[in-house]
DNA sequence: AAAGGTATTTTGAATAGTCAAAATAAATGT
DNA sequence: ACATTTATTTTGACTATTCAAAATACCTTT
């Protein structure tokens, strides 16, 4: 049976796999489910046998298709209700991940759909992070962060990549969400700080390590 | 720890205590959340033991002033989340109860009060059942039913007290919804048998045990 | 008051998910 | 190549929730 703990670990196999690229470690799979590695492993032997994932011992999982179409549809799940607790409930920015962790396993299919024809089958959430649609595709792009992309010349933000209270109260409180544009003043790789300005207002300063955290694309 | 196993069981109590008073007794207990009495039974102890009910062994459950908060709680997210569902997403009446069972688990206080605020603080759900207050206040009022009430008066449906879907839809194709006025034109005690009329339209027929389950009130 | 019948409680066992700690395998440094 | 570190798996145990079936208590009814 799919439990919500099942879809928890497939959703983050998904997740994980965007990143490091094919297999999972099950290192990576304990610390972002918060469980011990042995945890891990006992689950996704589970999971093997239900055939959601693969498992290759001592090396990783990776999802099977029929994983896969499961992880996307609670992704798809987690990403619209925060949609709609933004842009609908107008929550904090901050908070929605988490009214999302526990919302996605009770969110039927069709209370789904109707969300998103509610708000207007919307692209990405309001981290600028992509909903896959209802068939299960996952538009991926990549982009250019704010720690890497060229100085002075003007970009927009599309996409807020940590998903931590902390770091979208501060995103949230310097207006750095999608949809921003500014350009980069200065890097300063030695010191691992950067200044970035909006067209209207100060300078702001952020680390190298949040820039990564921000991905943007060139504006016009 | 307070579970969606607990805010189920503790929910059934406060539904079952409105009708049989005073003691909720194992076997409606049992039946309500559809497991066997010796689960009930090891179940409401827990739930003793944590101070959510008294539990009187051989005689009944009741809910502590505690459990009754617990309670009344789950019942205003439950009752929410159904009109939510109704009027906003504009989902099928008969459809809603189920969906709200596992939503009310996962909704937080504070998504509840938002939505509250969104649908107006309504005072009744799409059933006309009454939605507790946030402060844990539920109007309770004594209703004639359809099987009770004076024939050749006119009377307006408050609530339907049948949750399943199979009943729903028979209301729902009749249009005998909260708010809908009629008159009883004929009561036949020996079949077993009622026929009403709404303003306009053609009579309706009814079994006692199906009308039984119509609260009305007089109109005007 | 004895005999049944019904509701409730007990007991023993199962499942899902978890942790702690020991065992094992793989990778790394020197 | 050998010892050490690191990651993974195994093992044994625990919690929450459930069922099946046996035991018990409480009513009735005669």
């Amino acid at each position: 049976m799919v439990t919500s703990t099942v879809e928890n670990y497939l959703k983050h196999v998904l997740l994980l796999s965007e990143e490091a690229d094919d297999l999972v470690s099950m290192g990576a799979l304990a610390a972002a489910l918060a469980v011990v590695p042995g945890t891990a492993t006992t689950m996704v032997k589970a999971l093997a046998d239900g055939g959601l994932v693969e498992h290759q011992p001592r090396h990783g999982v990776r999802l099977t298709d029929e994983g896969r179409s499961v992880a996307l549809n609670v992704l798809r799940k987690h990403r619209l209700v925060e949609t709609f607790l933004v842009n609908v409930l107008k929550m904090d920015w901050a908070k929605v991940h988490q009214e999302a962790e526990r919302l996605e396993h009770a969110v039927s299919d069709e209370v789904l759909d109707r969300l998103d024809a509610l708000l207007g089958h919307p692209g990405t959430d309001p981290h600028g992070d992509p909903i896959p649609s209802r068939q299960g595709k996952l538009r991926s792009q990549v982009y250019a962060t704010l720690a890497t992309c060229a100085t002075e010349r003007r970009f927009r933000i599309v996409r807020v990549t940590d998903q931590s209270p902390e770091f979208l109260q501060f995103a949230e409180q310097n207006g750095l969400q999608p949809g921003t544009s500014l350009r980069v003043t200065e890097r300063n790789l030695a010191a691992g700080l950067l200044t970035l300005r909006k067209p209207a207002g100060r300078p702001i300063a952020l680390s190298l390590a949040a820039a990564g955290k921000i991905l943007v694309e060139p504006e016009k």
